[in-house]
DNA sequence: AAATAACGTGACTGTGCGGTCATTCTTTGT
DNA sequence: ACAAAGAATGACCGCACAGTCACGTTATTT
């Protein structure tokens, strides 16, 4: 009869949402997670092996897999905290552009934008920099979720630009190709920054960025 | 006695420069070489085996290791197009850089770069989108080649951009933020182009991108 | 406290990989 | 024409991997 032939690995979550059990399995999915960071950020996700994961978490093997039933969904893990800020930031800013009618709420859009970009950013730097690292990976295998965040980045950036053409409220000749070249801008210095090419405080590195678009380089 | 100890695989080059021995060789090193960039792009360098390429290529396993001691290897090879156009370019720039004593001169400069690196961008795409896919790869590993070559286009870059600070060619606060945040602009627009999700024509991108870095999106 | 069910373990299996090598084929030098 | 050397082959070895599973442990329910 088989009502569910599907309820496999892994299972439902235990009894009490606050009990042993849920705590203890929590701490597991976090302790897995770190050790996903850890060990792509090192080795390269597509380096990193199961039994690598579990070693690193201080787990047996069979364990991971009542966790996650791959280590691409094991990624998608890793990368939530980043992609779930992303999605709500791309959202806030979306709302207030389409309510924008001037110079100084187009602006207001676009710094909600950034400010819901850098919480994330301060608090989860590994994580930022696990998607920089494999941003333009191929679709298929474990590296997909992060290539899927990437367009999805390049996407709504796009797409927000497009809108403030659109409404009259930019005036540029091709939107594309302008937030294409700010998100490479933007990824570039995060990824120095993050890797420590660059010592200068990140506030500093997004007020030379922004005068950079405003203005160019021939103002200064 | 063992006057070479080392002259193991992969062996010395074979008798007359023109021959037929010369030609095979190329030929195969060639087929290997095409093999491995559609591979690599289609998969990821890491999820390539060497049967994989050996079967693209149309030969047998151990003949791999006649042309190429790893997979790192042949990923050095791919990318030497790229990899020398790039060396070329900057050594170009730099060069007319020193000799540069006004704005003229300084955009001189940026233009040679730009003139070396155009051409091997459109002749060899598949190699550039190969590079922007894994630049940022760890430093081990069979990708590292590849972020050997990207962590020398950072550097070469800041290094030009400082130059021309110091001997005031140029006035900005940060010159490696500037650099830096051109550099990224430019990958992405290329990464954007050459995966056609941008339809500009890339002359057209590239002037919207010296506008924008020129003067700033306020100028429009 | 007994029964139940999720958690956790590590051995096990089959598969596929990197790298080697004896052998055969092709080119070259004489 | 013949010998010498490079080119090419594919079977083979050892190993490491993904995924499974029977069994022991710990938390939850009754």
């Amino acid at each position: 009869m088989s009502t569910h032939d599907s309820d496999r690995l892994p299972p439902e979550r235990p009894g009490q949402p606050g009990g042993k059990r849920d705590r203890n399995r929590k701490r597991r999915h976090e302790q897995l997670r770190q050790a996903g960071l850890r060990l792509f950020l090192d080795h390269g996700v597509d380096q990193v092996t199961i039994d690598d994961l579990a070693r690193e978490a201080g787990t047996a093997k069979g364990n991971f897999y009542r966790y996650f039933t791959s280590k691409s969904e094991l990624v998608t893990a890793v990368l939530a905290p980043v992609a779930d800020a992303v999605r709500d930031a791309f959202d806030q800013a979306q709302a207030r552009l389409e309510e924008a009618h001037d110079d100084a709420s187009l602006f207001a859009a676009y710094q909600s934008l950034a400010l819901g970009l850098i919480p994330v950013a301060m608090t989860e730097p590994d994580v930022v920099r696990l998607y920089l690292q494999e941003s333009r990976a191929p679709a298929s295998g474990a590296r997909a979720p992060i290539r899927a965040l990437a367009d999805e980045i390049r996407e709504r950036s796009v797409e927000l630009t497009e809108f403030a053409v659109d409404h009259g409220l930019l005036r540029i000749p091709d939107p594309r190709i302008s937030a294409l070249a700010v998100v490479g801008a933007v990824e570039q210095l995060a990824w120095s920054s993050i890797g420590g090419e660059l010592d200068a405080p990140p506030a500093q590195i997004a007020g030379t960025l922004i005068s950079l678009v405003l203005e160019g380089i021939r103002s200064r």
